[in-house]
DNA sequence: TTGAAAGCGCTAACAA
DNA sequence: TTGTTAGCGCTTTCAA
């Protein structure tokens, strides 16, 4: 090893190494080790191979954001995930789907939680915006999205999940909630059950809207008077549920069949459920599956989501965006699916 | 509204606009476009305010890349965490815990998920490096870090999760493993059994060997002969989980309590229990606690682990070293919970 | 096949 | 209080 090999590893183990240190070292231009990092053509292979081998000498790595500066397109590889929360199973699976069509492509992913806070999603917006990431993939929360139409119309690709944006015309990718829901009280009223009772979620949800819109139209294409039919929102905890349902079921006139907007309000049902005594002679049909919800006793019956899906689809929509696809903004709705695991099966009592 | 100023938005409109158009716009130098976007001082109250007019209404946003490619420090405020997959409940716990003591210092999360593949490792690692990450959290699964070194020794500060790195040493945070197996056998000798068995993960995991050695070492403490004992390794899902335990409860002389390693082997398990009618017959410990293990019939003992705790825990760490912390690497043990439900506490046939 | 010079959007250093 | 110049690490452009 030289003297010269020498400083420059020296220097390299102390601060980072640049193209110009890989470019002293090998004794060629700073263009011509950018040339071989990022494999361009005329380069003759023992020159390719002098700055190969100072590179991994001074264990370099090409700075990204640098480069990006000036390259044109000036694309960052990066994109921003904005979910209800990164711990949420239905938001991370979204967040794995994304990932695994996103990584072949070289582009990772910020994700973030919103925690149903609307000044968060603004300033997560931002924060990812500053970033200069080349795509949004976002659960919106907020009352409207029209605080990103300038980054919309600077064609900033963009795909809203889960929910449709507000305020502008963008790319969405959504469950058929409503078809979802009515499929659910269809099932239900198919067992023979006429006293149902919907629990859901806060109403400023667009899904949890939806959800009970389609579950209060089925009804009525059966001829079941919605207003007999006990309809709780709000509920946005498994307590909340829980309470709520414990207090339908103890009334006089208890609904034979529950049908659950949500994840938490299924768990809260079903603890009331078991509180009394009352899970194998009370139908259920929760939104959205889970985890163990066949090791149930008995199995839970409900409307299957598709997160990861959901998140193909939007990664896949969002690449196309990036590389230049022009269409009008559309939604892609992916279809439920109803699970039949015993719950749902329970008839009414005769 | 000047002539000037509809230039300015036109262009803003279509390209992103940069510190010099809002400068032109507002009459002022560059670098004091510069200072009022960065909050520093020395800028007169008008002039102030005339430069946040411009910015709003070209609808400016700095660009924090071009920014801290001159900073001193060159700070990128985001990290990189790496995760077995961002869709297991227990890494998204960490990566939220993480989240949420770093967003408060601005700190943004590049999330990518392993999949148990060390050339996986490797080059996520390569491409959050590229991306000049200020720091990085990880789950090893490489058999060596070694190739972290350089990156290690340039002060890149780093924070091994769940498992510690081999052939470098770094800060670590992790779950007591041993000491928890302990507790389960413990747990399940002082109900009167004596007759245990082991249910566990891949023996190149790091934390499957150390809970069963954990294990291992209270049945010696007892006084119980490990080799009448069956260790069954290499369960790396729910199905070869439930056929192995199958297995063992139908064979002669078979155990009366089980300590599975892990919440897949876990879920195993309580299949083949419930497949045999025996859940409420023999005992069963799960290292990892899981959504709705107490609404299971019955409620399912486990070695709860706190991923928030150690997510929070290794985002301090990391923010500790960001700011200069200087002192030797170290593992931090995060205490499990043995949280009693039931399936630990039945008793051995008299 | 190679490299020198300019410049991406910004901040540091310094000057006015 | 304000602005000018240089330069961060890289890619583009263009000349050799």
């Amino acid at each position: 090893m030289t003297t010269m090999s020498n400083r420059y590893q020296a220097e390299a183990a102390k601060n980072r190494p640049t193209m110009r240190h890989v470019a002293a070292l090998a004794g060629v231009g700073i263009k011509t080790v950018s040339r071989v990092m990022n494999d361009e053509p005329g380069v003759s292979e023992a020159t390719r191979q002098r700055v190969l081998g100072a590179s991994q000498q001074l264990n370099y790595q090409l700075d990204m954001a640098a480069g990006s500066l000036r390259r044109s397109g000036r694309q960052t590889l990066s994109i921003g995930l904005l979910l209800p929360s990164v711990a949420n199973p239905f938001s991370s699976e979204i967040h794995r789907a994304l990932e695994d069509t996103l990584a072949p492509r070289g582009i990772a992913v910020f994700a973030a939680s919103i925690d149903d806070d609307p000044e968060r999603e603004k300033s997560l917006v931002a924060a990812f915006l500053g970033r200069r990431v080349d795509g949004l993939v976002l659960t919106p929360i907020a009352k409207s999205q029209s605080y990103v139409i300038p980054e919309h119309s600077r064609d900033l690709p963009m795909v809203f999940i889960d929910r449709e944006p507000v305020g502008l015309e963008a790319d969405a990718v959504v469950t058929d909630n409503a078809v979802g829901a009515a499929k659910a009280a269809a099932h239900l009223i198919a067992q023979g059950h006429t006293k149902l009772a919907y629990l859901g979620d806060r109403g400023d949800i667009q899904t949890a809207r939806e959800r009970r819109r389609g579950f209060t139209e089925e009804l009525g294409r059966a001829g079941i008077a919605t207003s007999a039919i006990p309809l709780r929102d709000g509920l946005h905890d498994e307590e909340s549920a829980r309470l709520a349902a414990l207090e339908l079921l103890t009334a006089e006139d208890a609904p034979t069949a529950i049908f659950s907007s949500q994840n938490l309000v299924t768990f809260g049902v079903m603890r009331a459920l078991k509180e009394l005594g009352a899970s194998k002679r009370v139908a259920l049909v929760g939104f959205d599956d889970f985890t163990l919800a066949d090791m149930m006793d008995p199995g839970v019956t409900v409307i299957a989501q598709h997160p990861e899906r959901i998140g193909k689809l939007a990664a896949e929509r969002l690449l196309a965006r990036i590389d230049g696809d022009e269409q009008a903004p559309q939604t892609y709705v992916v279809p439920s699916e109803l699970i039949l695991r015993g719950s749902g099966e329970i008839r009414p009592p005769s």
